[in-house]
RNA sequence: GCCAGAGUGGUGGAAUGGUAGACACGCACGACUCAAAAUCGUGUGCGAGCAAUCGCAUGUGGGUUCGACUCCCACCUCUGGCACCA
């Protein structure tokens, strides 16, 4: 008998498979079968090589596709390279070679990589962002987004990496440092080429609705959209250092004034002061040399330079304490109240979003409360809270009531609390219904003291607003309507008097001291709760609520209100409504080498004119250095006879654009290319777009879910208005693997040294030990550890299958013998091996490839354990051991691609086992003749029988009675009702 | 702070509301061997008991249910993402 040897066979097979390109090649517009286009993320092509974290979504993906051919399925599972990008670049400079070559040398070795695992792609369709042939086609779609007014060119203060000295976005600034290499980000301003994708914010919102993405993934993306209904409202100005100029008009014919965003039009009446962002044009205007309106002009100034100077990652450490300056000698008009209202500039008002400039209303907003207390501003509520806790959600029938919460506080800081304990409630507060019309300050007395027995109170503070309050009520099981009051007191002694308690009361609670700290950890219930923040930390109300305070609009519910004022105040023509958003538009210029050209050129006669799609592509020059240059140029710029061309408009002297394309460009329709990777004509045919399109299921990481994902998308619905391509969505399915972190818990980096290399998996153990324990390790999209003790088990889970296969197998026993002798056995066996396949239909297809594995052990485990394995060995049972063997091969295919074409082989096979059927079970097998039925008693397991299967609940009953398990425990006992479940279980339920 | 996701043996993990811990690692004992490795077999949640068996057990506290790892509520912890977005 042979040793299973990967070291053998797996270099065997790989071999043939190479020489057979068609067997994993895609067929273009075949219409005998369906197709599917299976996608996994293109990598960027580092030279560190693949590691075995990498090698997860592969093989996964591999498997999939792998068993959809089996299927019947014509599969486009198509691999690439996303070979544009800085570390490249680096890396040609430091050592000092051409990119290209370092992107070739890197490619073709992730390329020898991929085929020692197996993977099973169809390279006649390989693809590299950094051909010619490629990037031509990225650089005609930016000509049709510049033909379409989404690329446009401006001067903005862009993210700036010091170190790397290229322009970054939003996106790729992670807590004011550069992602990549960690260094603090700077501003700068630049000339740069922006792409209009906050155009496609509701189309990539609403587009969402059609495909089928992971609910975190789905939301991550609204979340980073950030969609925001509100208003701009008018704010007028009223200048008084020197007052003429309240007579000068703007050029709209009215006095000066400046719209500010906000979410929350209702609560306007509460609006006390106004904060500009630093970077707003009026406050620039108003700091100029031009402009006196300011009275302490030059503080203002000195704190604008101030925020200006500072980074972004200083400007994140200091933002918990809020800075700002008062702008003194103008002050603006609440257009709600008409009440003098002064201005600040601070900058914990962002410039890029809504008008950067907000109304202030520090009731009702944390932020605005924070700075407002600071700087001891008015604090004007205006909202009365509203809340429904949850376990009143769907009740009727709600009994009115008026009640207080009291909150005490004694001489040593403690509060006093009332413990329900956990059925009752928790830890609370003093809380009473009112009687007749007593205010509530004598409300709160009597509870206090017939609760506590405390007599002895000052009264602090009495809230004016009613706190709206739906709840079920433990105590009395009722549910309550209630309109609270919130009074705050101070114990000035310890004098008691007996506690008065109604019946329901007595002894269900305990009085207690706590400390704010421990108030803050247990006093949980809503209502209570706000009694805690209003007193004791000074928190807004952020919620929703009832107005107050608000003149004609009292009593409306806030979102009511909302609306209201925006009209009253719209038909005054001082407020509209308007949608904001997170998502800014896309920098798109990288001061780089190793990028597609913009093809664009700059005429001094014609402007900006774009390269004639005739004369696509604008190919990189060859270049002497590729490091960037001091002013923020792009190294391209240095390359004269490159730069200088002739206007495709005018023929007179011009210049090209030298800025690059992101790294984000070429992965922005690859997915397009692979469906046509040679056309030179077009970037796809629309034969093969029409047919492939869309991508059937695309797999990718979760860190690519705002960048890469969204790029993407908005770029293909770009192209689907223009009609370029057939669907309004790339992607159908999109779906994400769980990092492999190294032993250490922390991402796998060369730097770290803490890498696995996926070559030394496969060395040792082989490739198909390695692929299946990538997939065995753990649920596929969580993050796992790689522990390499553990693939030890995958190792004899194959050898064993090695073996059993071979005995079965074995020469001698290659004769057809009749079967049949013994059927019971027989269909033993099948049974078993029908029920793995349906196990792995619905496992592989809910990817859940860890209890995929499992399966096929347990299946192997069955075969191989006493007497079954002595059995199938002997002759007479050849037949049922050939094709149990033959569909355990099947089974394996996908995962374990060598081996089992090694075994199939064995079986006597010609063909591929890759173009095998995916094997079928038979329902009719899988059903088995008798189950095991559990006897439960009051629900915990008392006993177990085995009964013939199909038995309905009134048999059952009685074949449970019969058994003597559950005797003892319910012999004594009244059965009170017997709950039976066919083919599970029976619960007999007694009286203690 | 906000938005996701997750908490189960010594470890990775498994369980359409119905036998918690499948499968695997590790460990212990045994077989084979001069010996080791490999392989094969048996056992392995915790506690009590010679044992049959019993009790306890899926982050914590409540709830729904004949029955809860699973559903509901609150809380705690961890991971990822976002974060002064008005």
């Amino acid at each position: 008998m042979s040793k299973y040897n990967p070291a053998e066979i797996e270099p065997k097979w790989q071999n043939v498979w190479e020489k057979t390109p068609e067997l994993y090649a895609a067929v273009d517009g075949d219409k005998t079968r369906p197709k599917y286009y299976v996608l996994t993320e293109f990598p960027y092509p580092s030279g560190d090589g693949l590691h075995v974290g990498h090698a997860r979504p592969y093989i996964a993906q591999d498997i999939i596709a792998r068993r959809l051919r089996m299927m019947g399925k014509n599969v486009l599972y198509p691999m690439g390279w996303d070979a544009f990008g800085l570390p490249t670049e680096n890396y040609a400079i430091k050592h000092k070679i051409r990119p290209q070559d370092a992107t070739s040398q890197n490619v073709a070795n992730f390329r020898r990589q991929m085929k020692l695992l197996g993977l099973s792609y169809d390279w006649s369709r390989e693809i590299n962002t950094s051909d010619p042939a490629y990037y031509k086609w990225t650089q005609w779609i930016f000509l049709q987004l510049f033909k379409h007014d989404l690329a446009y060119q401006d001067e903005i203060a862009i993210n700036w990496c010091p170190k790397e000295r290229v322009g970054l976005a939003n996106e790729e600034v992670i807590n004011g440092k550069h992602e990549r290499c960690g260094t603090p980000v700077e501003k700068k301003i630049l000339k740069q080429w922006m792409l209009r994708i906050t155009k496609y914010a509701d189309r990539l919102i609403g587009g969402l609705g059609d495909v089928d993405y992971l609910d975190q993934v789905a939301a991550q993306q609204v979340n980073w959209i950030g969609k925001s209904h509100g208003a701009e409202i008018e704010f007028e100005l009223n200048f008084k250092k020197n007052p003429a100029d309240n007579k000068r008009r703007g050029p709209d014919g009215k006095p000066a004034h400046f719209p500010v965003f906000t979410t929350r039009a209702d609560t306007l009446f509460g609006a006390t002061y106004l904060v500009l962002a630093p970077e707003h044009p009026w406050v620039t205007l108003a700091i100029d040399d031009d402009h006196d309106v300011l009275v302490n002009k030059e503080a203002v100034k000195s704190y604008v330079n101030d925020v200006a100077s500072r980074s972004d990652l200083e400007r994140i450490s200091e933002s918990k304490d809020k800075t700002g300056v008062l702008l003194e000698g103008v002050v603006a008009i609440n257009p709600a109240t008409k009440e003098e209202i002064p201005m600040w500039v601070a900058d914990y008002v962002l410039p890029q979003y809504g008008t950067g400039a907000i109304m202030a209303v520090p009731a009702h907003d944390t932020r605005d409360h924070e700075f407002a207390i600071k700087f001891n501003l008015p604090i004007t509520p205006v909202i009365e809270p509203v809340l429904t806790r949850d376990d009143a959600k769907n009740l009727k029938d709600f009994i009115k009531k008026r009640k207080i919460v009291a909150v005490v506080e004694n001489s040593k800081g403690e509060l006093l609390t009332i413990n329900w304990g956990p059925k009752l409630g928790g830890r609370l507060f003093i809380g009473g219904t009112v009687e007749g019309d007593e205010s509530p300050e004598i409300t709160a007395v009597r509870e206090v003291t017939e609760e506590t027995g405390y007599t002895d109170l000052e009264l602090l503070a009495i809230g004016d607003e009613t706190f709206h309050y739906k709840y079920f009520a433990f105590s009395k099981q009722e549910a309550h309507e209630t309109d609270v009051r919130f009074v705050y007191f101070k114990l000035k002694s310890d004098a008691q008097q007996d506690q008065n308690l109604d019946e329901s009361e007595k002894g269900n609670f305990a009085v207690e001291w706590v400390s704010k700290d421990r108030a803050e950890r247990e006093i949980v219930e809503p209502l209570h709760r706000y009694g805690f923040n209003k007193f004791i930390q000074h928190e807004a109300w952020t919620g929703q609520g009832i107005l107050y305070n608000s003149a004609q609009f009292d009593g409306m519910t806030t979102e009511v209100a909302s609306t209201k004022i925006c009209s009253w105040l719209a038909e005054k023509c001082a407020a509209r409504v308007t949608t904001q958003y997170k998502l800014r538009d896309w920098v798109f210029s990288r001061q780089h080498y190793w990028g597609e050209p913009i093809p664009i050129i700059h005429c001094p006669k014609d402007g900006v004119v774009p390269v004639p799609e005739s004369d696509l592509p604008v190919v990189l020059p060859e270049v002497e250095h590729y490091e960037p240059t001091e002013t923020g140029e792009s190294p391209l710029a240095n390359i004269t006879d490159w730069v200088e061309v002739s206007c495709p408009v005018c023929g007179g002297p011009a210049k090209r654009e030298t800025d690059t394309m992101p790294n984000w460009a070429g992965s922005s329709w690859y997915y397009l290319r692979y469906t046509d990777p040679h056309n030179d004509q077009a970037f796809a045919s629309t034969a093969n777009l029409d047919y492939w399109l869309p991508v059937d299921l695309y797999n990718g990481g979760m860190e690519h879910t705002t960048l890469h994902l969204l790029y993407s998308r908005f770029w293909h619905q770009f192209m689907y208005d223009q009609g370029l391509v057939p669907t309004p969505e790339p992607y159908a399915v999109r779906r994400s693997h769980g990092m492999i972190l190294a032993a250490d818990k922390k991402k796998m980096s060369k730097s770290l040294g803490n890498v696995i290399n996926p070559d030394d998996m496969v060395h040792k153990y082989g490739a198909d030990a390695t692929r299946l324990y990538e997939m065995f390790m753990g649920p596929y999209d969580q993050a796992i550890d790689w522990n390499e003790d553990k693939l030890a088990g995958v190792y004899r889970f194959l050898n064993r299958v090695w073996t059993i296969t071979e005995t079965l197998l074995s020469d001698h026993r290659t004769a057809a013998n009749p079967s049949g002798e013994d059927a019971t056995f027989e269909t033993e066996v099948d049974r078993m091996v029908h029920k793995t396949l349906k196990r792995l239909d619905v496992q592989l297809d809910n990817r859940s490839f860890n209890t995929t594995v499992s399966a096929l052990m347990e299946l192997v485990n069955f075969l191989h354990a006493e007497p079954t394995y002595g059995k199938l060995a002997q002759s007479n049972f050849s037949e049922l051991a050939r094709r149990t063997a033959q569909a355990l091969t099947l089974m394996l295919a996908p995962l374990t691609p060598h081996l089992s074409e090694e075994l199939w082989q064995n079986l006597g096979e010609v063909e591929s086992v890759h173009k095998a059927s995916w094997p079928k079970y038979d329902p009719q097998l899988i059903k088995d003749d008798f189950v095991t039925i559990i006897v439960q008693v009051n629900g915990k397991l008392r006993g177990k029988f085995a009964v013939e299967a199909g038995l309905d609940a009134k048999a059952l009953e009685q074949h449970a009675r019969a058994e003597n398990d559950q005797q003892k425990w319910t012999h004594e006992a009244e059965i009170t009702k017997v709950i039976p479940v066919p083919n599970r279980l029976i619960n007999f339920v007694v009286k203690a």
